[in-house]
RNA sequence: CGGAGUGUAGUAUACCGGUAGUACACCUGCUUUGGGAGCAGGCAGACUGGGUUCGAUUCCCAGCACUCCGACCA
């Protein structure tokens, strides 16, 4: 993509009051807008940005057998009233014109069960599961931390179906090692900490994702060599013993809840009518887990946790573009066609490019470049090409290595 | 929801009880290309409502918005 073509811009201040790290950096960066306090638009580049890290979420979802679906953000309040959820002041409510209530969805339990009583009647439909990514409502008393936490928000919902708890246990499992695997394929898996939290009336414990960072509102204690954490609302001798850990081993961290996956057993299941006929056609409550991700949410965790103090820092697999092409062209006709055949060169090898094909000084190119945060910078300048070369610098580390020109669609894939 | 702070151009800011200046961005022209470049010209602004006053962007009150702290966050 050209550079002059992207409607956003860059800036270099951040706007007035704005203190989180996550938002300033984005907003100077062009990535998103901010509607009203704790909602966010996703301009061109935040919503690549975002689209990458659903993907991936996506991908590791489906392969776990899990089913797509996309249900509705309107909510029917019968529905949450058989649940005794509708009272919650989570809620934002609204009514038909006829002054019928209905609500937006902050989360989907009672809507998914009522739909699969129509579809699921015996032991034999069972075990199952199936998610959506999908826009979630959330009234906050205080939205805050730019991304971290908004009104309106992207999350991942997966719910589970089993006949019993042995098999929901499994399930639950595979979805941990699931989580894991997304978290270290969006870059914060080194920072990202499986967490013991309390779990309800069901569990002992439910699981959080906590990715380390000091913008996080959670505090977590820590065990390296065991690599898990205890949120600081359970962390008493009693959890400590249970889980066979001592103080000493624990560091306090603050920390972004990043996923939250819990067993739910047959509240749900039971509340809206979710039942299956066993092998002796006995009818029994669907047992039921489910599993929370916020891909935006994990957007912000990775520019509060890898952006330094020259901008965003984005790992190549959720990065707006592969390369920034940076052309200090000058008056030069040759430097500029250069630029401009390597431009087509590497998207010709499928290879994710912005080109900043901008009429404007060194600088700013360079300190854009730098705000974005595009895990590889390609510069290409008069003293360059007479070398046959060009300058490949590397975001995260700022290491810069000369490569001749007719080898940089090479170098790019290898590296 | 309790506490604190802030509202001036697209953005960041300055000054002021007598109608507002600067920088960036944007537009025109020229120059400029290895670190947010220069010259000249141009466009553009006081959150809303009320009060005090001859006169309010400035002082007072209310509302609204935003930020921060706290509470809250199945």
């Amino acid at each position: 993509m050209l550079f002059s073509e992207i409607f956003t811009k860059t800036r270099k201040e951040a706007p007035k009051g704005e203190v989180s790290k996550n938002a300033r950096l984005l907003i100077r960066a062009g990535f998103i807008h901010k509607e009203m306090a704790g909602v966010y638009a996703y301009l061109p580049l935040g919503l690549r940005v975002l689209s990458k890290i659903e993907n991936i979420v996506r991908e590791e979802m489906n392969a776990l057998g899990a089913q797509e679906v996309l249900l509705t953000a309107l909510q029917n309040p019968e529905l949450w009233k058989k649940s005794d959820r509708w009272e919650q002041d989570v809620w934002f409510k609204t009514q038909l014109k006829e002054g019928a209530e209905v609500g937006l969805g902050w989360t989907q339990e009672e809507q998914i069960v009522h739909a699969l009583t129509q579809h699921v009647g015996s032991y034999k439909d069972l075990p199952f599961s199936a998610y959506q990514i999908q826009t979630k409502f959330r009234n906050e008393e205080r939205a805050k931390s730019g991304i971290l936490r908004g009104r309106e928000f992207r999350m991942k919902d997966l719910y589970s179906f089993h006949t019993d708890e042995k098999d929901l246990d499994m399930f639950y499992k595979r979805v941990q090692e699931a989580y894991k695997k997304i978290f270290k394929r969006v870059g914060i898996g080194e920072q990202t900490v499986l967490t013991f939290a309390s779990g309800g009336a069901f569990s002992k414990y439910s699981h959080e994702f906590q990715a380390l960072s000091e913008a996080g509102e959670d505090t977590v204690y820590v065990s390296r060599e065991k690599e898990i954490g205890i949120n600081a609302e359970v962390y008493t001798d009693a959890v400590l013993s249970d889980l066979g850990l001592h103080k000493d081993s624990l560091t306090e961290h603050k920390a972004i809840e990043v996923g939250n996956i819990f067993k739910l057993g047959t509240r749900f299941s039971e509340a809206l009518g979710l039942s299956f006929k066993d092998e002796k056609g006995k009818s029994q409550p669907t047992v039921m887990g489910c599993y929370g991700l916020g891909p935006s949410r994990v957007m912000g965790a990775i520019a509060e946790i890898l952006g330094d103090d020259r901008g965003l820092v984005w790992p190549k697999s959720v990065a707006p573009f592969q390369v920034h092409l940076i052309s200090l062209a000058g008056k030069s006709t040759d430097v500029a066609n250069k630029a401009e055949a390597l431009y087509k060169e590497l998207i010709e090898n499928g290879i994710e490019t912005l080109y900043d094909d901008r009429v404007a000084g060194a600088g700013i190119k360079f300190s854009d470049a730098e705000l974005m945060g595009i895990p590889t910078s390609i510069i290409i300048s008069e003293a360059l090409v007479k070398k046959e070369a060009v300058e490949i610098k590397d975001r995260k580390s700022g290491e810069v290595k000369e490569v001749k020109i007719n080898k940089v669609a090479q170098y790019i894939t290898d590296h």
